[in-house]
DNA sequence: TTTTCTGTGTGATTATTGTCACAGACAGGC
DNA sequence: GCCTGTCTGTGACAATAATCACACAGAAAA
């Protein structure tokens, strides 16, 4: 049973709820289920069947593929007001999972149970356009990630990823290297490359872009 | 117009089309178009606008993601009975495409106009349920690829891609390079390496697989 | 038959990335 | 302070793949 407080913010986050039928809206706070889960718990794993469907209030999460040398790769984050296509492919196609999701800072979620998601994604047109936008957007996304992994070389996917962060950014090499399926040595030698051309500047755990405009040229070349 | 030989075929390869009403289905008739397209024709573009839900009867597909510099990588291939989940994409988010289209063998489709896919995904539950399992297997192949693509050497690759294939493959080395998004040379080494191993034969324009178990042993190694 | 074109084999060279092995730097707890 | 664990810098080296530059063979066209 979903307490009040929780309705207010998931019909603020996934306003296609609000167009549910007073009855319809009950149903689903009695089958579904809050959780609160602290950073790093793993919610999915590769070839594990599927619980339910998520909706993400707080937090985000992080779907990568592991590759067996212990390298990893991101494939996208889930946040707040979206939702785990993954899981969605999973509920429609009976499949089982096919990639890792992990906690990135602590969540609170509402996992809709497997039927509820059925009767939604059968009854209302706009819980439905949810679902299909968020296949939409991912497969973009995906696609995106296969032509950058597959033709571009590792500086410009780094400093991609570096203008798409806000500019203190608060992170390791480590991360950045796991964001992009590579190594820890190789980000860093990148890093000192950029720093050296003067478009960032590196501390322990910060990155501060100095000069965006550079950046993202160099990343679109 | 389609003519009544093109609507029994259409019937055969997509059976939900069964379950719309006679008079649904007469306007679908009636909206849509034949198109019978020459091998190599490219029928959709990155930045394009959509036109409409292709529905394949006979050909196949090849989606690919070409780089600046010349080289390509084979996304999926659409092959009769399915239809492009790019395309929905498209005409869900309102989108351009994100990749490119090329009939790999002569092609006879239907197309469905916009208006038409909007509807019977509307309307119609196994419709609907046709595109949602279209987008959830293009997602995990995709995810696959990904991972191939990052984390699996090519020969690896290269042996993957033989061993999904029937035996006496009839391509070119260039061909396999681009499915596989490298160049023709090191496909040419690898292959000869795969032949001094006695797992392929090699002749013009064709081989042929004398190990495929070792091949597979190989492939998911 | 010659010529031309396409597909293939191959060596040499380079570029990029990954791996290994440490050393030093910094933060936090004791 | 000092110790410990995490984060970063860096050099040496290996491995993989890309690129360039051809030679050659077989098929198709002239």
């Amino acid at each position: 049973m979903i307490d009040i407080d929780t309705q207010s913010r998931l019909l603020q986050q996934y306003p296609m709820l609000g167009e549910l039928t007073a009855a319809e809206r009950q149903e689903l706070w009695e089958t579904a289920t809050v959780m609160h889960l602290p950073a790093g718990t793993v919610l999915f794993d590769e070839n594990q069947p599927c619980q339910g469907f998520p909706l993400l209030l707080s937090g985000n999460i992080r779907v990568i593929k592991a590759s067996p040398n212990g390298r990893e790769l991101q494939l996208y984050r889930v946040m707040p007001g979206e939702s785990c296509i993954l899981t969605s492919s999973c509920l429609l196609g009976n499949t089982r999972y096919h990639a890792r999701g992990i906690a990135e800072q602590s969540l609170v979620m509402v996992l809709l149970p497997a039927s509820a998601f059925h009767t939604l994604l059968g009854k209302q047109q706009s819980f439905r356009s949810f679902v299909f936008h968020l296949f939409s957007d991912r497969l973009t996304d995906l696609m995106q990630l296969v032509s950058a992994v597959a033709f571009q070389k590792l500086d410009q996917r780094l400093a991609n990823l570096l203008v798409s962060k806000h500019s203190p950014i608060h992170t390791t090499h480590q991360a950045l290297a796991d964001e992009l399926g590579s190594a820890r040595e190789i980000v860093s030698r990148l890093l000192k490359g950029f720093a050296e051309q003067g478009w960032v500047k590196l501390g322990r755990e910060q990155i501060d872009i100095t000069d965006g405009t550079a950046l993202k040229r160099f990343a679109d070349l």
